[in-house]
DNA sequence: AACCAATTTCGTTTATGACTGAAAATTCGG
DNA sequence: CCGAATTTTCAGTCATAAACGAAATTGGTT
């Protein structure tokens, strides 16, 4: 899955193996299992830090550096839709903003490309406190909250089309 | 945004300019304005209609095949959604139950790796039970239920955490 | 301070997938 | 059924990004 993302095979196998690995690995134990170079280990698990979805943990009595994963999957999912807002969503509405304060009005393609970018804008930004407020959610309530489907459904369908 | 996405700068261009247009453009067009190759376009606008967003428009005493987007934003983000699920959610739930049942239960470490394999599982099932019902409601309610935002949040918030 | 294990950096190689342009196929008017 | 217009296919080229491995760096130990 993570290959068809922004996220490239050896992260993605470095992730899923840290995530099914009951203890915490060195990155010589992660070189050997997958079969990669030493530092391309090195570089991908600085990447998976700075996704915050590994974190180093101290092993007594070892010198070297050992790796886990957050093992919540609710709170995986969590930190990685925050990250991907942040790399993608945030710096898109920015560059949209840019776009329509560009547009000249007068020019009636222009003034029509300028009312598409509104609509999207628009959606955005519902988007944006949609988003706000989800990820605000303890990973409990929204866990319940998904459980409930049907109910929260009900609740929103009341308002008719 | 497209290029981080699976999308090919190309397809991202195309569907853009076509958001933007006014009237539906015909392949010609596309390639004056984007400075790219005829066939590349071809493929592109195909790609474009695997992915439900462009169709076919045909214009009054031209042969020649026009093209235009969806304009509803609702619908254009939904239609996408439902293509992405397909095509990398619902294979990744597949390979996940094989990877569960191969798993030898009397092996430590596998029995391990496969609880871990079955929360994934869960929240994937979760999620497609959502998504399902999300997909199906009518663009303007869902657009409505998303403005209520506070609303909504108020009595997801009730259960406690 | 000098050593050694562990890690990171960086220039190069390799793999992947986007793009092109010529040739083939299709479509429709006459 | 021919021929012009249009679209599609495909083999080759090019661009980009991933992966490697040697060399440099770091950090802790004696």
């Amino acid at each position: 899955m993570g290959a068809r993302w922004g996220i490239n095979r050896t992260m993605a196998q470095i992730h899923a193996l840290l995530f099914v690995s009951e203890k915490p690995l060195h990155a010589e134990e992660i070189c050997e299992v997958l079969g990669v170079a030493r530092s391309n280990v090195s570089t991908s698990l600085r990447e998976l830090q700075n996704w915050k979805v590994v974190k180093i943990v101290h092993v007594q009595g070892d010198r070297r550096d050992h790796f886990e994963t957050l093992k919540d999957v609710f709170e995986m999912f969590r930190t990685i839709a925050v990250e991907r807002k942040r790399r993608e969503m945030d710096p898109a509405i920015v560059t949209l903003r840019e776009c329509i304060e560009e547009a000249d009005p007068a020019n009636k393609e222009e003034a029509y490309a300028m009312k598409r970018l509104e609509d999207l804008q628009a959606f955005f930004q519902l988007n944006d406190a949609w988003f706000e407020k989800m990820s605000r959610m303890p990973a409990g309530r929204l866990k319940k909250a998904m459980k409930l489907g049907d109910k929260v459904f009900g609740l929103l369908g009341l308002g008719g089309d």
